[in-house]
DNA sequence: AGTATTTTATTTGTCGACAGGTAATCCGCC
DNA sequence: GGCGGATTACCTGTCGACAAATAAAATACT
């Protein structure tokens, strides 16, 4: 699980492989903060972390200017995105109506084998939250999540939901030192009465649980954000 | 307006230009259908067309195999992405939703620079209307609708809508013989009372003109489908 | 001393070429 | 004559190098 993200693999890859391993390593980087937002990514660094040809590396950085995580000024320095605080609103709205779609469709139309993985996904999650693992529980909150987007079968809205919950993961990261222990005790709860709804078909009970399930996580955000002043201060702009 | 596709211009373009030209080009020619799905994408042919390298004809061909719009098989060829009519009704459902749920922003957070662009906007489908240019009906109902999402200001709602109006060109660019005159009158009617409600900030009515709206068009994609059983039948797996 | 201009340096964008891999072709064998 | 294996050919994936563009440094000038 946790690959070791300078690893510098000088076996042999398949042809074609070497790109997703980048694209996949940077993505989870820029997602966990590793690499915080405005930090300058050097094609030639890269290059010799990695030890490939430039060529590569740049196709996996197109990648990821396409999913918005970096920005290329033209002929200059392409850089990590900034977390659009602008549009934080936007983001609340976007996240809540998926959770509510998705938890409806999923109620409709999962069969037995996405229930297999969103219980997994959901214990992973109670594992997480039990060890006070607050990166995995971001990481595995995202997963069940998914998991239950999957289950309704429809890809519009899994692949923008996957996308507003990454985004999500990035602010998250950002407030998580600010996390106390009972808020995720309850998460957990509400994520088991989700999977009860969901198994007795009942979509509109599975809608209303969502959307509660989405406002508790935009109250927490909100209130992580007016609390602590100073990290909304020191944003890169 | 009209770029010619084919245009191969030796003068000496800006650095980096190239990418977002070979981009779009390909872009437009896959969702008009002038390259149908499962037609093979030469890098070689490619670059001799756009007398460019390689590199950055792969470069474009990497965002478009993130939007989907290609398809990579490793080492192999790389061909157009099929028009899966397996997720069909996925696409209704993101579509009936998207077209909800950008009307409803619209009406409530539209500003007068918004309201020109929509206007110009239904302005030219109108006369691709009155011109029975059914290319430029298709193509300019789309911006119509993107327009109206961007009043919105919703990023995540856009990005979709988008992806998701882009598909729906390919699909009704495969029936586009089947259109009869009166239905694209019906939609400039409909339109128009959407921006009235729209003025209006009436969210709640933008919402419902727009469910039927959605309904409209809904209905028809499904009608040329069980009517022209030929196209259907001779799609490419 | 401060500012404008030239020079340098670094980094991106592009190129031509090579190597690996897959599919089609050809040949030998049953 | 048909089938299986080796060979060929073509296309993709990768590489190292060069050129343009921008930012930084150094120099000249007021």
């Amino acid at each position: 699980m946790a690959k070791g993200p300078a690893e510098r693999d000088t076996e042999q890859v398949k042809r074609g492989g070497g790109v997703a391993r980048v694209y996949e390593t940077l993505r989870n980087e820029i997602i966990d903060l590793q690499l915080p937002p405005g930090s300058p990514i050097d094609e030639t660094e890269l290059s010799a972390r990695f030890s490939m040809s430039r060529t590569p590396i740049r196709e996996a950085l197109v990648r990821l200017a396409a999913e918005g995580l970096i920005t290329t000024l033209t002929n200059r320095a392409t850089i990590v995105s900034n977390i659009d605080f602008v549009q934080l609103g936007a983001f609340f709205d976007a996240l809540t109506l998926m959770y509510r779609v998705t938890a409806r469709l999923a109620a409709q139309r999962y069969e037995e084998s996405d229930l297999a993985k969103i219980r997994a996904c959901q214990a992973e999650f109670a594992k997480a939250v039990e060890d006070r693992n607050v990166l995995g529980m971001i990481a595995t909150n995202r997963d069940f999540h998914i998991a239950i987007a999957e289950a309704g079968r429809n890809k519009y809205y899994t692949d923008l939901f996957r996308r507003v919950l990454d985004d999500g993961r990035r602010i998250l990261r950002l407030y998580y030192h600010s996390y106390d222990d009972n808020l995720p005790r309850q998460y957990v709860v509400e994520h088991e009465r989700m999977i009860s709804v969901m198994i007795a078909r009942d979509a509109e009970e599975s809608d209303r649980l969502a959307a509660e399930h989405a406002d508790q996580i935009v109250r927490q955000i909100r209130s992580y954000i007016s609390a602590d002043s100073r990290s909304v201060s020191s944003l890169p702009l």
